[in-house]
DNA sequence: TTGATCACTTGACAAATGACAAGAAATTAT
DNA sequence: ATAATTTCTTGTCATTTGTCAAGTGATCAA
């Protein structure tokens, strides 16, 4: 199988040498999922690292009311972990879902381990990866805080345009913050200027 | 000067033996800074990690309007980092800033990278860290997403409770993402019950 | 093909929160 | 000690967002 796009994306991250990534992706396998599909399911402990080749997916939790609040949207080519259930081997609390057909690669915690002790460049990498996401997180809180709905929505718009061609409206008010009433609302208003 | 609340800190994060934390915290240095006063300043590029050992901190932001929006809200003892600025080099969006008199420990990047490559136990705390602080950030933004403000603020009164008698309510509610009357309104509600 | 379900929109109304202004209380600076 | 500043509260009103219910069109399964 064809590791290209896994191995341009540690290059695109980050200043590495070729022969170091294809060290570390040597034990990554191919795997495919239909839309729809659970990837890692809440109450279940993760024990591999997993890269969204292509696709779209979500993650999201169950609120008291049991109703579905999407927590992530994620669109290829990135890593898709959740960093606790992995890290701290403890089960999971949000399930990881496809929303469209998924090409996947994957490996074992164990191969994670014996490249974050084995490889400088493969910890330094870990670490990035960890900060951006850090900082996606927190770009997101404060525009929670501090955005109205509208604005986070034409952020989103401007950010990941796709989305909007790949994912339901209900699960992107969701992850908005907002009830698809209002989304469809805040779209209509804006169709007008 | 007497670095006990430091390495106990790292004991009880993790098992890790005390030989080594004594060599991880080796290098580590103490300095005190009074209430309003500037740890880290947007725009400049972080070069050491801090320990918050006594005192409480907060993070923030100017939005377009120039108004401070709290990022977070630091309770000893606790890492404070601007990971990005820390471990991409670049400047800092964020201020930080001490809401109390504070009592800290720091080192430079070069030890703190130093310990990362030569030490695999710091690694994997450092790991760790991260882990819990993106699920905590995680774990905000799923409240902002989900929970009405008076959630919000019961929430965080139970999680941290001291920071009440330490941070203005100003503070507070910008940082739960509401407006200071709101969360005197909240507050006045609640205490009629 | 025919229901059944789902995604999206819309209307009417209610609830939550913000904006602005004023005043009391607490804190800080001189 | 006094004045200045900041914090917190509260009133009035506007805006934003939610709730519930209905309806339309699209999609899916048998």
């Amino acid at each position: 199988m064809d590791k290209t796009i896994l191995n341009t994306y540690f290059l695109s991250q980050f200043p590495i040498e070729k022969e170091i990534v294809h060290e570390i992706t040597k034990y990554f396998t191919h795997f495919e999922l239909k839309k729809q599909t659970c990837l890692l399911d809440k109450n279940t402990v993760s024990t591999e690292t997993f890269f969204l080749e292509k696709g779209y997916m979500r993650s999201y939790i169950l609120n008291e009311e049991n109703e579905e609040v999407t927590t992530n949207i994620y669109e290829a080519p990135c890593f898709v972990n959740d960093f606790l259930s992995l890290f701290k081997q403890q089960p999971s609390k949000e399930t990881y879902q496809t929303l469209t057909d998924c090409v996947f690669w994957k490996t074992g915690l164990k191969n994670v381990q014996s490249n974050f002790h084995n490889i400088p460049e493969f910890r330094e990498f870990s670490r990035l990866l960890f900060v951006i996401n850090y900082y996606k997180l927190n770009d997101r809180v404060i525009e929670m805080a501090s955005k109205k709905a509208e604005t986070r929505y034409l952020n989103l718009l401007h950010q990941k345009p796709k989305i909007f061609q790949n994912v339901s409206l209900k699960i992107i008010a969701s992850y908005l913050g907002i009830t698809d009433s209002t989304l469809s609302r805040i779209r209509k208003e804006i169709s007008k200027l």
